[in-house]
DNA sequence: TGAATAGTGTCTATAAGACAATATCCC
DNA sequence: GGGATATTGTCTTATAGACACTATTCA
């Protein structure tokens, strides 16, 4: 019988949310080795009692203090070169946040950074990712977390066609255009705009709630709220 | 700072193959407890040295003797209750060989056998899995890997409509009809016949081997391969 | 020749893209 | 009224489904 070793094990969080047709992701300081000075991904072992969605919800309860988010593992990295010290294997999820609550709870802070986070398109694969301050410098992340960040983002990606995701990024209620907008920022790509209303007010995802925007210099748009909460 | 406490890591492979319009998956007898006398997936624990890919590629050269397949991680399971003895995590894989090559490295055993999965569709989500005996009696499965038999043939299902997973069941050469039976089996619903060829010569994804079908009783169809190989 | 499936051509229905025309708000 | 975006309607184009018809092999 083969030798059944033991490791440590951690989840790593993706949090990533919309702003200003870009996407964004919460980054912590490394205080210590390995990779001092880097960022990584908010993360944390996983406990003894505690499944691996319970050890994600609880990282992203006590860091950022979010809680409630739409969350999903994403992928487990196992290099066993991944972390110089000793062998960790994670268990990466990506989670979602609407720009408001993100920007509350990740404010800044000693030890906390937003960063801007960009995948080409490249073909069908997506490229390699690259993360830059709001300054538009480049960061280094830690470990493979620049490779989750990435997988995140194509994840996404992946959804939004045949999944009402984009919502977990916008309030309760929203216009078509923000929702659109939403859309093109995770794609990176700019969306036919009368496709994308037939194909969202036929979905029946949207729920229209009767009142509109106000004050914006222009005809108000319809606000519609997701109608489907339950069917995640 | 938090604990850092040691798991036992297992990867767990769903080895999936399509014949007779049904999709079929490698169990092994589970000799000892927990679950003496069930049937489990075929799995072994992480080594020290090896990525989690390279234990799950051991794996499946070690008990069923296949090599060179696709193979493609699918989900950890880590719920602290889901071994009774000791907490082991667990990363799923998912395989694909084409049936000849199964039959061949998966015939009659004492301790292994083939299982019959069967998975509706109830609307988007799919339902729970099922599986059988050739004979078509039930078969229980240990731990959660009737969870993950579930969750690769969903996988698999969602794939089949932008990438070319199928060829993956087939042998090297082989007919339209013959993609299109694949793809039913995923799927678990017929196929439209115009449309699906329409979609496959045009995808690019066809090489016309200027072969056809021999000792068919009928006219014989044309053998393609696939013409993507490296683009996996 | 007949059975059986392969393969072609055409028509229709549906969804996507393009674009013009009108509506509604704030200034 | 003028600026700006929302919303509706129509036309065109691409794709999927349906179906009739022809082609080719083996028994």
């Amino acid at each position: 019988m083969a030798t059944r070793d033991r490791f440590a094990i951690t989840v790593d969080i993706a949090l990533l949310t919309a702003q200003d047709g870009l996407l964004w992701t919460l980054l912590v300081d490394r205080s210590h080795e390995p990779f001092a000075g880097a960022r990584c991904l908010p993360g944390g072992f996983v406990q003894p009692d505690e499944s691996l969605d319970a050890a994600a919800a609880r990282v992203l309860r006590q860091q950022p203090r979010l809680a409630d988010l739409f969350i999903e593992q994403l992928y487990s990295f196992g290099d066993p070169q991944r972390d110089p010290r000793e062998r960790i294997i994670t268990i990466a999820y990506f989670a979602l946040v609407h720009a408001d609550r993100f920007r509350e709870a990740c404010g800044d802070s000693v030890d906390r950074v937003v960063g801007r986070v960009e995948v080409p398109w490249e073909g069908e694969t997506g490229g390699p990712v690259t993360v830059s301050t709001e300054a538009g410098e480049p960061i280094d992340l830690a470990f493979d977390h620049d490779e989750i960040l990435g997988m995140a983002v194509k994840r996404l990606r992946g959804r939004l066609n045949y999944s009402p995701i984009g919502f977990q990024l916008l309030p309760e209620r929203f216009t078509l255009m923000q929702l659109q907008t939403v859309h093109e920022t995770i794609s990176g790509r700019p969306v036919n705009k009368d496709s994308f209303r037939r194909r969202m007010l036929a979905s029946g995802d949207l729920e229209a709630t009767g009142t509109r925007q106000r004050n914006v210099g222009h005809r108000p748009a319809k606000l519609y709220r997701f109608a489907r909460r339950s069917a995640l």
